[in-house]
DNA sequence: CGGTAGGGATAGGGTTCT
DNA sequence: TAGAACCCTATCCCTACC
Protein backbone atom coordinates (compact mmCIF):
# COMPACT_ATOMS: atom_id res chain seq x y z
CA UNK A 1 0.00 0.00 0.00
CA UNK A 2 0.54 3.38 -0.04
CA UNK A 3 3.71 4.59 2.30
CA UNK A 4 2.90 5.87 5.46
CA UNK A 5 1.21 9.45 5.28
CA UNK A 6 0.68 11.37 2.05
CA UNK A 7 0.87 15.23 3.06
CA UNK A 8 -1.21 17.55 1.12
CA UNK A 9 1.01 20.00 -1.06
CA UNK A 10 0.11 23.28 -1.37
CA UNK A 11 -0.51 22.81 -4.94
CA UNK A 12 -3.16 20.26 -4.12
CA UNK A 13 -4.66 22.42 -1.47
CA UNK A 14 -4.83 25.16 -3.89
CA UNK A 15 -6.69 22.78 -6.46
CA UNK A 16 -8.77 21.63 -3.94
CA UNK A 17 -10.10 24.86 -2.95
CA UNK A 18 -10.89 26.34 -6.24
CA UNK A 19 -13.11 22.86 -6.78
CA UNK A 20 -15.03 23.74 -4.25
CA UNK A 21 -15.18 26.83 -5.24
CA UNK A 22 -16.36 25.86 -8.45
CA UNK A 23 -18.77 23.11 -7.53
CA UNK A 24 -19.13 23.45 -3.82
CA UNK A 25 -18.79 20.77 -0.79
CA UNK A 26 -19.87 17.51 -1.42
CA UNK A 27 -19.30 17.25 -4.76
CA UNK A 28 -16.18 15.67 -4.67
CA UNK A 29 -16.15 13.26 -7.40
CA UNK A 30 -17.32 15.97 -9.86
CA UNK A 31 -13.93 17.91 -8.69
CA UNK A 32 -11.81 15.10 -9.61
CA UNK A 33 -13.91 14.62 -12.96
CA UNK A 34 -12.82 18.43 -13.69
CA UNK A 35 -9.51 17.99 -16.10
CA UNK A 36 -7.49 20.41 -14.65
CA UNK A 37 -8.53 19.81 -10.99
CA UNK A 38 -8.38 16.21 -11.45
CA UNK A 39 -4.72 16.29 -12.32
CA UNK A 40 -3.62 18.09 -9.95
CA UNK A 41 -5.46 15.86 -7.47
CA UNK A 42 -4.55 13.08 -9.42
CA UNK A 43 -3.03 10.98 -5.94
CA UNK A 44 -6.30 12.00 -4.36
CA UNK A 45 -9.98 10.10 -4.03
CA UNK A 46 -13.09 12.07 -3.33
CA UNK A 47 -12.87 10.54 0.10
CA UNK A 48 -9.55 12.14 0.39
CA UNK A 49 -11.04 15.64 -0.70
CA UNK A 50 -13.93 15.27 1.91
CA UNK A 51 -11.25 14.83 4.49
CA UNK A 52 -8.91 17.38 3.68
CA UNK A 53 -11.72 20.05 3.60
CA UNK A 54 -13.13 19.07 6.90
CA UNK A 55 -9.99 19.89 7.84
CA UNK A 56 -9.08 23.04 6.12
CA UNK A 57 -12.87 24.07 7.51
CA UNK A 58 -11.72 23.21 10.97
CA UNK A 59 -8.66 24.98 10.90
CA UNK A 60 -9.73 27.82 9.54
CA UNK A 61 -12.68 28.66 11.68
CA UNK A 62 -11.78 26.89 14.85
CA UNK A 63 -9.63 27.35 17.66
CA UNK A 64 -7.86 30.28 16.95
CA UNK A 65 -5.18 29.62 19.91
CA UNK A 66 -2.84 28.30 17.46
CA UNK A 67 -0.56 29.17 14.82
CA UNK A 68 -1.64 32.13 13.05
CA UNK A 69 -1.35 30.53 9.38
CA UNK A 70 -5.20 29.58 10.01
CA UNK A 71 -5.95 33.17 10.12
CA UNK A 72 -4.97 33.42 6.69
CA UNK A 73 -6.82 30.47 4.70
CA UNK A 74 -9.58 31.01 3.31
CA UNK A 75 -12.35 29.59 1.17
CA UNK A 76 -15.68 29.97 1.43
CA UNK A 77 -18.20 32.91 0.23
CA UNK A 78 -16.79 36.69 0.29
CA UNK A 79 -16.18 38.05 3.32
CA UNK A 80 -12.43 38.84 2.27
CA UNK A 81 -12.71 41.20 5.00
CA UNK A 82 -9.70 42.27 7.21
CA UNK A 83 -6.86 40.02 5.86
CA UNK A 84 -5.89 41.50 2.73
CA UNK A 85 -4.18 38.30 2.32
CA UNK A 86 -7.35 37.07 2.22
CA UNK A 87 -7.77 38.86 -0.93
CA UNK A 88 -4.52 37.14 -2.45
CA UNK A 89 -5.02 33.67 -1.36
CA UNK A 90 -8.92 33.26 -2.77
CA UNK A 91 -7.75 32.63 -6.33
CA UNK A 92 -9.58 30.45 -8.42
CA UNK A 93 -10.21 29.73 -12.18
CA UNK A 94 -12.89 32.19 -12.36
CA UNK A 95 -11.50 35.52 -13.58
CA UNK A 96 -9.27 36.48 -11.01
CA UNK A 97 -8.30 40.67 -10.55
CA UNK A 98 -6.28 41.20 -7.78
CA UNK A 99 -3.49 39.60 -7.76
CA UNK A 100 -1.39 42.54 -6.64
CA UNK A 101 2.36 42.68 -7.34
CA UNK A 102 2.89 39.25 -8.63
CA UNK A 103 5.79 39.32 -10.47
CA UNK A 104 6.33 35.67 -11.62
CA UNK A 105 2.53 35.08 -11.83
CA UNK A 106 1.93 33.18 -15.20
CA UNK A 107 -0.23 29.83 -15.12
CA UNK A 108 0.24 28.63 -12.17
CA UNK A 109 -2.77 29.44 -9.85
CA UNK A 110 -2.52 29.44 -6.10
CA UNK A 111 1.32 29.93 -6.05
CA UNK A 112 1.06 33.50 -4.95
CA UNK A 113 -1.27 32.49 -2.64
CA UNK A 114 0.96 29.44 -1.24
CA UNK A 115 4.02 31.60 -1.14
CA UNK A 116 1.92 34.03 1.17
CA UNK A 117 0.89 31.71 3.19
CA UNK A 118 4.04 29.97 3.64
CA UNK A 119 5.59 33.38 4.48
CA UNK A 120 3.17 33.80 7.51
CA UNK A 121 3.67 30.26 8.82
CA UNK A 122 7.22 30.78 8.43
CA UNK A 123 7.27 33.99 10.41
CA UNK A 124 4.31 32.55 12.98
CA UNK A 125 6.17 29.16 13.84
CA UNK A 126 9.57 30.49 14.14
CA UNK A 127 11.10 29.66 17.47
CA UNK A 128 10.51 31.83 20.59
CA UNK A 129 13.57 34.13 20.30
CA UNK A 130 14.27 34.31 17.18
CA UNK A 131 12.70 36.32 13.96
CA UNK A 132 13.29 35.21 10.83
CA UNK A 133 14.89 36.99 8.35
CA UNK A 134 14.58 36.74 4.07
CA UNK A 135 16.80 33.85 4.00
CA UNK A 136 15.57 31.95 6.88
CA UNK A 137 11.78 32.63 5.09
CA UNK A 138 13.07 31.64 1.35
CA UNK A 139 14.27 28.20 2.54
CA UNK A 140 11.11 27.02 4.76
CA UNK A 141 9.34 28.33 1.45
CA UNK A 142 11.46 26.04 -0.52
CA UNK A 143 10.83 23.32 2.05
CA UNK A 144 7.30 23.62 1.89
CA UNK A 145 6.99 24.26 -2.05
CA UNK A 146 9.19 22.02 -3.72
CA UNK A 147 9.99 23.64 -6.68
CA UNK A 148 11.02 26.90 -9.37
CA UNK A 149 13.86 28.64 -9.37
CA UNK A 150 11.87 31.48 -9.81
CA UNK A 151 10.95 31.15 -5.88
CA UNK A 152 13.81 33.47 -4.70
CA UNK A 153 11.90 36.39 -6.22
CA UNK A 154 8.42 35.94 -5.89
CA UNK A 155 9.42 35.73 -1.73
CA UNK A 156 11.36 38.29 -1.92
CA UNK A 157 8.49 40.08 -4.18
CA UNK A 158 5.48 38.55 -2.11
CA UNK A 159 6.96 39.55 1.32
CA UNK A 160 7.47 43.03 0.14
CA UNK A 161 4.23 43.27 -0.66
CA UNK A 162 2.93 42.07 2.39
CA UNK A 163 5.07 44.62 3.99
CA UNK A 164 3.23 47.08 2.00
CA UNK A 165 0.16 45.93 2.90
CA UNK A 166 0.92 46.29 6.48
CA UNK A 167 0.63 42.14 7.25
CA UNK A 168 3.70 41.97 8.38
CA UNK A 169 6.70 44.23 9.65
CA UNK A 170 10.03 44.59 8.75
CA UNK A 171 12.89 45.32 11.42
CA UNK A 172 16.45 45.19 10.86
CA UNK A 173 15.93 43.17 8.29
CA UNK A 174 13.97 40.71 10.58
CA UNK A 175 9.57 39.72 10.01
CA UNK A 176 7.17 39.73 12.69
CA UNK A 177 3.60 39.62 11.66
CA UNK A 178 2.15 42.78 12.24
CA UNK A 179 0.08 43.39 15.64
CA UNK A 180 -3.05 44.53 14.15
CA UNK A 181 -3.31 40.68 12.24
CA UNK A 182 -2.21 39.54 15.42
CA UNK A 183 -5.12 41.19 17.14
CA UNK A 184 -7.44 39.15 15.17
CA UNK A 185 -5.73 36.39 17.65
CA UNK B 1 -6.31 15.31 35.76
CA UNK B 2 -3.76 12.90 34.50
CA UNK B 3 -1.60 13.15 37.39
CA UNK B 4 2.35 12.51 37.27
CA UNK B 5 3.82 10.50 34.37
CA UNK B 6 2.50 6.93 34.32
CA UNK B 7 5.97 4.86 33.83
CA UNK B 8 5.42 1.55 32.10
CA UNK B 9 5.77 -1.69 34.16
CA UNK B 10 6.94 -4.39 32.74
CA UNK B 11 3.79 -5.86 32.70
CA UNK B 12 2.37 -3.63 30.64
CA UNK B 13 5.57 -3.69 28.32
CA UNK B 14 4.92 -7.61 27.98
CA UNK B 15 1.00 -7.45 27.74
CA UNK B 16 2.02 -4.99 24.56
CA UNK B 17 4.75 -7.04 23.08
CA UNK B 18 2.36 -9.81 22.83
CA UNK B 19 -0.36 -7.83 21.70
CA UNK B 20 1.70 -6.66 18.52
CA UNK B 21 2.78 -10.00 18.36
CA UNK B 22 -0.84 -11.94 18.23
CA UNK B 23 -2.20 -8.31 15.84
CA UNK B 24 0.85 -6.42 14.39
CA UNK B 25 1.38 -3.09 14.52
CA UNK B 26 -0.86 -0.50 13.96
CA UNK B 27 -3.43 -2.20 15.30
CA UNK B 28 -3.35 -0.53 19.16
CA UNK B 29 -7.26 -0.70 19.81
CA UNK B 30 -7.50 -4.82 19.04
CA UNK B 31 -4.88 -4.85 21.45
CA UNK B 32 -6.82 -3.18 24.41
CA UNK B 33 -10.07 -5.34 22.71
CA UNK B 34 -7.95 -8.77 23.88
CA UNK B 35 -9.72 -10.01 27.04
CA UNK B 36 -6.34 -10.16 28.55
CA UNK B 37 -4.04 -7.87 26.75
CA UNK B 38 -6.68 -5.47 27.12
CA UNK B 39 -6.77 -5.92 31.36
CA UNK B 40 -3.26 -5.23 31.53
CA UNK B 41 -3.22 -2.36 29.78
CA UNK B 42 -6.60 -1.22 31.06
CA UNK B 43 -5.13 2.40 32.37
CA UNK B 44 -3.66 2.55 28.79
CA UNK B 45 -5.38 4.72 25.93
CA UNK B 46 -4.49 2.90 21.86
CA UNK B 47 -2.19 6.26 21.33
CA UNK B 48 -0.83 5.30 24.74
CA UNK B 49 0.43 2.27 23.09
CA UNK B 50 1.27 3.28 20.00
CA UNK B 51 3.57 6.09 21.75
CA UNK B 52 5.16 3.13 23.72
CA UNK B 53 6.22 0.88 21.06
CA UNK B 54 6.92 3.78 19.32
CA UNK B 55 10.05 3.96 22.00
CA UNK B 56 10.58 0.57 22.29
CA UNK B 57 11.63 0.17 18.86
CA UNK B 58 13.91 3.31 19.26
CA UNK B 59 15.90 1.90 22.05
CA UNK B 60 15.89 -1.42 21.01
CA UNK B 61 17.34 -1.05 17.31
CA UNK B 62 19.59 1.86 16.58
CA UNK B 63 20.37 4.51 18.76
CA UNK B 64 21.25 5.88 15.63
CA UNK B 65 20.94 9.35 15.71
CA UNK B 66 20.10 10.70 11.71
CA UNK B 67 16.99 9.91 9.55
CA UNK B 68 14.91 7.09 10.15
CA UNK B 69 15.27 6.73 6.13
CA UNK B 70 18.58 6.09 6.37
CA UNK B 71 19.08 3.71 8.86
CA UNK B 72 16.66 1.75 7.36
CA UNK B 73 18.89 1.95 4.04
CA UNK B 74 22.14 1.42 6.03
CA UNK B 75 20.92 -1.89 7.57
CA UNK B 76 23.17 -4.29 5.02
CA UNK B 77 25.75 -5.43 7.65
CA UNK B 78 25.31 -5.47 11.44
CA UNK B 79 26.55 -2.86 13.48
CA UNK B 80 24.06 -2.60 16.07
CA UNK B 81 24.97 -3.86 19.23
CA UNK B 82 21.97 -3.45 21.24
CA UNK B 83 20.55 -6.02 24.01
CA UNK B 84 17.19 -7.20 22.86
CA UNK B 85 14.68 -6.52 25.66
CA UNK B 86 12.68 -9.61 26.17
CA UNK B 87 10.05 -9.28 29.30
CA UNK B 88 7.91 -11.06 27.81
CA UNK B 89 5.75 -12.72 30.32
CA UNK B 90 2.98 -15.31 30.67
CA UNK B 91 1.67 -15.02 26.93
CA UNK B 92 0.49 -18.43 27.33
CA UNK B 93 -2.87 -17.69 24.39
CA UNK B 94 -1.61 -20.59 22.87
CA UNK B 95 0.70 -20.53 19.98
CA UNK B 96 -0.09 -17.42 17.75
CA UNK B 97 0.88 -17.25 13.90
CA UNK B 98 2.87 -14.43 13.60
CA UNK B 99 0.92 -11.84 11.98
CA UNK B 100 2.03 -9.52 9.24
CA UNK B 101 1.77 -5.99 10.22
CA UNK B 102 5.57 -5.18 8.89
CA UNK B 103 6.93 -2.08 9.70
CA UNK B 104 8.34 -0.95 6.45
CA UNK B 105 6.48 -2.47 3.59
CA UNK B 106 3.46 -4.35 3.81
CA UNK B 107 2.18 -4.92 0.15
CA UNK B 108 2.13 -8.37 1.16
CA UNK B 109 1.27 -9.79 3.55
CA UNK B 110 1.76 -13.36 3.28
CA UNK B 111 4.93 -12.53 2.21
CA UNK B 112 6.00 -10.95 5.50
CA UNK B 113 4.70 -13.86 6.90
CA UNK B 114 6.02 -16.32 5.53
CA UNK B 115 9.48 -14.57 6.28
CA UNK B 116 8.89 -14.73 9.46
CA UNK B 117 9.02 -18.50 9.14
CA UNK B 118 12.08 -18.39 7.28
CA UNK B 119 13.90 -16.50 9.86
CA UNK B 120 12.63 -18.59 12.58
CA UNK B 121 13.95 -21.50 10.42
CA UNK B 122 17.68 -20.61 10.06
CA UNK B 123 17.73 -19.54 13.65
CA UNK B 124 16.46 -22.89 15.04
CA UNK B 125 18.17 -25.11 12.58
CA UNK B 126 21.52 -23.09 13.68
CA UNK B 127 20.54 -23.85 16.86
CA UNK B 128 23.08 -26.58 17.06
CA UNK B 129 25.94 -24.51 15.73
CA UNK B 130 26.51 -20.82 15.98
CA UNK B 131 23.90 -18.83 16.33
CA UNK B 132 23.41 -16.93 13.32
CA UNK B 133 24.20 -13.73 12.33
CA UNK B 134 21.52 -11.44 10.08
CA UNK B 135 23.83 -12.50 6.61
CA UNK B 136 23.27 -15.97 7.34
CA UNK B 137 19.25 -15.58 7.94
CA UNK B 138 19.47 -13.54 4.72
CA UNK B 139 20.86 -16.32 3.03
CA UNK B 140 18.71 -18.88 4.38
CA UNK B 141 15.57 -16.88 3.41
CA UNK B 142 17.05 -16.18 0.17
CA UNK B 143 17.63 -20.15 -0.35
CA UNK B 144 14.52 -20.96 0.39
CA UNK B 145 12.70 -18.38 -1.31
CA UNK B 146 14.37 -17.51 -4.38
CA UNK B 147 13.23 -13.87 -5.25
CA UNK B 148 13.20 -10.52 -4.53
CA UNK B 149 16.13 -8.01 -4.61
CA UNK B 150 13.57 -6.33 -2.16
CA UNK B 151 14.74 -9.25 -0.17
CA UNK B 152 17.26 -8.20 1.96
CA UNK B 153 15.05 -4.63 3.13
CA UNK B 154 12.39 -7.56 3.99
CA UNK B 155 14.32 -9.41 6.28
CA UNK B 156 15.79 -6.85 7.91
CA UNK B 157 12.59 -5.45 8.92
CA UNK B 158 10.85 -8.73 10.05
CA UNK B 159 14.30 -9.49 11.92
CA UNK B 160 13.63 -6.15 13.83
CA UNK B 161 9.94 -6.48 14.08
CA UNK B 162 10.39 -10.22 15.62
CA UNK B 163 12.49 -8.55 17.97
CA UNK B 164 10.45 -5.82 18.76
CA UNK B 165 7.89 -8.62 19.76
CA UNK B 166 9.95 -10.77 21.40
CA UNK B 167 9.90 -13.64 19.53
CA UNK B 168 13.57 -13.82 18.87
CA UNK B 169 16.82 -12.22 20.66
CA UNK B 170 19.63 -10.52 19.32
CA UNK B 171 23.01 -10.26 21.61
CA UNK B 172 26.29 -9.33 19.83
CA UNK B 173 24.50 -9.06 16.66
CA UNK B 174 23.62 -12.78 16.61
CA UNK B 175 20.02 -13.99 17.26
CA UNK B 176 18.42 -16.93 19.44
CA UNK B 177 14.58 -17.84 19.55
CA UNK B 178 13.27 -16.61 22.71
CA UNK B 179 12.96 -18.98 25.46
CA UNK B 180 9.77 -17.81 26.10
CA UNK B 181 8.34 -17.59 22.79
CA UNK B 182 9.66 -21.42 22.09
CA UNK B 183 7.69 -22.64 25.02
CA UNK B 184 4.50 -21.43 23.71
CA UNK B 185 5.45 -23.10 20.66
C1' DC C 1 -22.96 -0.52 -6.41
C1' DG C 2 -21.16 4.41 -5.96
C1' DG C 3 -20.88 8.63 -3.37
C1' DT C 4 -21.08 11.18 0.82
C1' DA C 5 -20.99 12.35 5.85
C1' DG C 6 -19.34 11.43 10.20
C1' DG C 7 -16.96 9.03 13.81
C1' DG C 8 -12.98 7.11 15.09
C1' DA C 9 -8.26 5.15 14.64
C1' DT C 10 -3.46 5.75 13.30
C1' DA C 11 1.11 8.11 12.23
C1' DG C 12 4.29 11.30 13.07
C1' DG C 13 5.89 15.62 14.74
C1' DG C 14 6.14 18.44 19.06
C1' DT C 15 6.20 19.26 23.85
C1' DT C 16 7.02 18.43 28.64
C1' DC C 17 9.01 16.18 32.40
C1' DT C 18 12.75 13.67 34.44
C1' DT D 1 21.69 15.83 26.47
C1' DA D 2 18.86 12.20 26.01
C1' DG D 3 14.83 9.36 26.87
C1' DA D 4 10.09 8.41 28.31
C1' DA D 5 5.53 9.82 28.54
C1' DC D 6 2.18 12.68 26.67
C1' DC D 7 -0.15 16.12 23.35
C1' DC D 8 -1.67 17.82 18.75
C1' DT D 9 -3.69 17.12 14.46
C1' DA D 10 -3.27 15.73 9.45
C1' DT D 11 -4.28 11.73 7.28
C1' DC D 12 -6.48 7.49 6.77
C1' DC D 13 -10.11 3.97 7.62
C1' DC D 14 -14.72 2.15 8.64
C1' DT D 15 -19.68 2.28 8.71
C1' DA D 16 -24.27 3.97 7.93
C1' DC D 17 -27.01 6.09 4.87
C1' DC D 18 -29.01 7.23 0.83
Amino acid sequence: MGGPKQMWTPKEEAALRAGVRRYGTGKWCSILLHPKYGLALKARSNVDLKDKWRNLSATTFGSRKKKAKIAFQNQDEDDDTALAIVAVANDDDGGQQIVPASPANDDDEGLSASVDTFILEAITSWKKLLRPNKKSILQHVEEKNNMQPDMKRLVASRLQHLVNVGAIIKKNNRYTISPTYAAAE
